[in-house]
DNA sequence: GCAGAATGCTGCAAAATTTGCAGCGTGAAT
DNA sequence: ATTCACGCTGCAAATTTTGCAGCATTCTGC
């Protein structure tokens, strides 16, 4: 498409931080880019970058049409796979962002269900953390976010959303796996692992430990869920997760308790999408499927 | 906007019915307007319009890109009096389809409280019957539609809504206007006049005298409800309105008379937007503001 | 059944637009 | 003070778009 040219102009320079070396990046010289800039801004009607004297940068104006520009073209490629459906082949691309928690079990059997009925449909995943999650949905990186405890809720508009208490998890031979009741401050005695700092796991740890005595002493801090979870099993401490990011059954070797509501506020799993989009048919079929299952797996654990 | 002209290319086209006429129209030659459109086709990926032998025609794809360029078009619009905005003056336009039966009164009172606060905005109004004002809805052609019992509700997305059953209007000294507690037969005994097919007030009446014996008999038919008002001071005859299109006091003369539902079905007034647009920072607030007077009226009907 | 008219499409040259090059003035960093 | 990178502009070259004329096709009216 021709005139969508003007995203990646606008885009590119605003990324690049100055017309000269947005030009250089996408070769041709400064001159021309700096006409086809100064003539947007005339038909425009409105300057959209600042002029500094080090390069430019996006006034607030050059913000908001940033951001239309960018709705625009995921409305085309919207308008693109329905065109590509209405003749016979059920195609599309489902952008997915979603956090650590959420990737290993769950989302993959997702996927695999939903392409065992539509093959033409591809996915891409991004494993961000919740504000990332959030920020790709409003410049329409992603379709779907799937996110524990989200931040900031204004452009996020919520699809479905199920209740995930936090879990203990611990080797078998733990000194607390047999206890059937676990306390949080039994689990903070211990040496304990605990993600970093934007997830939303360790914010609700942070609250529950806020002005008690007891308050959280890692022993190892990480940004991998992944880490976490084997961790328990080398040395004997206590990691902290979510039931959908635990097979049904558990690992091998792994005790996993929920923790008791009055010691640690329920956390909540939400699917959303940018607020007033209309997305793709394929991620709009594959949020239902979503929501469907998302609801299911919260029958089956209360 | 340079890019823009893809929409009048393609728009005009349609509407013109074949390139050679259309070219005419915007003082072209056709074999460029020939080849913008085989361009345009080819950066879609898809033809857009139905070669015939008598000119050209929207294929399906192209009514999809037709519509996502108005939806393009008409968010452009809104970025435009955001940044209007946010340079100092509160600008902005507001279109509104509304029925016959709120004209009169209702709106102009609302535009006008509006426009005090807020000079700089400008408004048209589109007085249309239910289906052309929700057909507005749909090609951006309207921002906000206000009307009475809608068709179709598939890209219908409801602001608000209020009941308002049918009234009975009549001159002072009809025979029936002493009666408190007015039935639909007795006005159907009476000479009476109804609005046409496309009005919801007709739907309405259609739908209670539907196998009653005593069905519609109109003595005039008409599809103006300023007409039909004025109608039952010349002759001895009985008219149908909603409430909101009747002054509070209603006309000298006239009188107004609450039908009782089980005689006939109490009609939804609906304020309604194309279903997940962003409106417009002027529109939305407008929309805010004829809702809280829908509500303030239906509370002081009730 | 046949001329006439209107349609979409294409080769080629003219017109218009965009690009590249070189250079100017400006403010920040060294 | 000098250097450097930046945005901007005049002018000519390169590219793109447009207009003109003409083709094949299909429908209309007689």
């Amino acid at each position: 498409m021709k005139y969508l040219q003007t995203f990646s102009l606008i885009h590119d320079v605003a990324r690049a931080g100055s017309i000269r070396k947005a030009a250089e990046d996408m070769n041709i010289t400064s001159s021309a880019l700096n006409r086809q800039i100064q003539r947007l801004e005339d038909e425009f009607g409105t300057q959209i970058f600042e002029r500094l004297p080090r390069g430019v940068r996006l006034n607030p104006a050059g913000e908001l049409l940033l951001q239309h520009i960018r709705s625009q073209n995921a409305d085309l490629e919207r308008v693109r796979n329905q065109v590509a459906d209405l003749s016979g082949v059920r195609r599309g691309h489902v952008s997915i962002g979603c956090s650590q928690g959420v990737n290993p079990i769950f989302l993959p059997e997702q996927i695999s269900r939903y392409r065992a009925k539509h093959p033409g449909v591809t996915f891409s995943v991004r494993v961000r953390d919740r504000a990332a999650a959030e920020h790709d949905l409003s410049t329409f990186t992603s379709d779907l976010a799937l996110v524990f405890e989200p931040i900031h809720l204004a452009d996020f508009e919520i699809i479905t959303s199920i209740p995930q208490p936090v879990c203990a998890v611990m080797a078998k031979d733990h000194p607390l796996a047999d206890k059937p009741r676990l306390r949080l401050r039994d689990c903070l005695a211990m040496p304990h692992v605990i993600p970093s700092n934007e997830y939303g796991v360790r914010h609700l740890l942070e609250l529950a430990t806020r002005g008690k005595s007891r308050g959280l002493n890692p022993v190892v801090e990480a940004d991998s869920f992944e880490l976490m979870r084997r961790y328990v099993l080398y040395e004997k401490a206590i990691s902290f997760q979510i039931p959908i990011g635990l097979g049904s059954g558990g690992d091998a070797g792994m005790v996993v308790r929920e923790l008791p509501e009055r010691d640690l506020p329920i956390g909540t799993l939400l699917l959303g999408q940018m607020r007033g989009r209309t997305l793709p048919v394929a991620s709009a079929k594959f949020a239902l499927q979503l929501a469907a299952a998302l609801e299911e797996l919260d029958g089956a654990r209360a």
